[in-house]
DNA sequence: TCCATATATTTGTCATGACAAATAATTTGA
DNA sequence: TCAAATTATTTGTCATGACAAATATATGGA
């Protein structure tokens, strides 16, 4: 039987590498001897880039729950490498931004972080990137649009 | 700032997909009042598929901890959907197989599923779901190899 | 034969992720 | 202006997923 483009596959292939994604970024982060995990540090790396932002406006970026990004950051307070300021406009919001510490831990990992990335991508070019690019879209357009 | 091909949106894209992937399977199974979740899914899929399997072979073929396909194992078991029989020549070993219930289940499920990954893939063709395949493959050779 | 080692599965702990419900604060509309 | 609807965040529950440690059983070698 052959299983070229059979299309269960895909999922598969698509859970097997975000997993041994994921794994790759705990085994940095480990002998970083950094105490995160690759979704605190993408938090952390989105405030590193964007500036202090709203919780909603990270759930929004990162399309993630709400209640998730909540949980996350309560451990990166408790780290003490983002704090929380309460708006005084509108007392719903609060702003997260980096505590000095947290930007040092982000640039601490940033180098080892961007090797591991250029890794992943041996073997493969820029067409590959912009096909994966062109396709991941596409498939959530896809499953955006699904009933 | 151009984004296009800034390789950190590698991870983004990946758990995006990944996680509308999910979703779209939770909503068929809503749909259809099947009381299962996609990884449930996917190990009834898999044993109907190949048949009887061992959990260390279930494991090995769905790249999952022993640990996890332990405990959903157990929730497939409280379902009555598979069900697990001692090694009678290795003790240590389990067999587990669908039951009657698991499936039917399956099969209830089958053609909506398949519907489901037709219309992941729409606007997109053999060639793409060859490119999309190889650079998964390759991305995971890759992290493989990582340090 | 018996012990050290290896293997299959289970269990405990912690961090998401989905989802629903609860809180708190703000805005809207009659 | 005030109640109803909306918005931002939090909390509770359940299902993975990673990892380590525990159990039970088998196997290999002295």
């Amino acid at each position: 039987m052959s299983d070229t483009n059979d299309p269960k596959k895909f999922g598969f292939l698509l859970e097997r590498t975000f997993r041994i994604t994921k794994l790759s970024f705990i085994k940095v982060f480990n002998k970083l001897g950094a105490d995160i995990t690759p979704d605190q540090w993408v938090l952390l790396d989105t405030l590193n880039n964007k500036g202090p932002l709203s919780q909603k406006e990270i759930s929004a970026l990162s399309f993630k729950d709400a209640a998730t990004i909540s949980r996350i950051i309560d451990k990166l307070v408790a780290k003490n490498l983002v704090s929380k300021v309460s708006g005084q406009i509108d007392k719903r919001k609060t702003t997260i931004k980096l505590t000095t510490e947290g930007k040092k831990l982000v640039e601490r990992c940033q180098s080892e972080i961007d090797e591991l990335r250029k890794h992943s991508w041996q073997n493969l070019d820029e067409e590959d990137y912009e096909n994966f690019q062109r396709i991941m879209n596409q498939v959530f357009a896809n499953f955006k649009a699904y009933k």
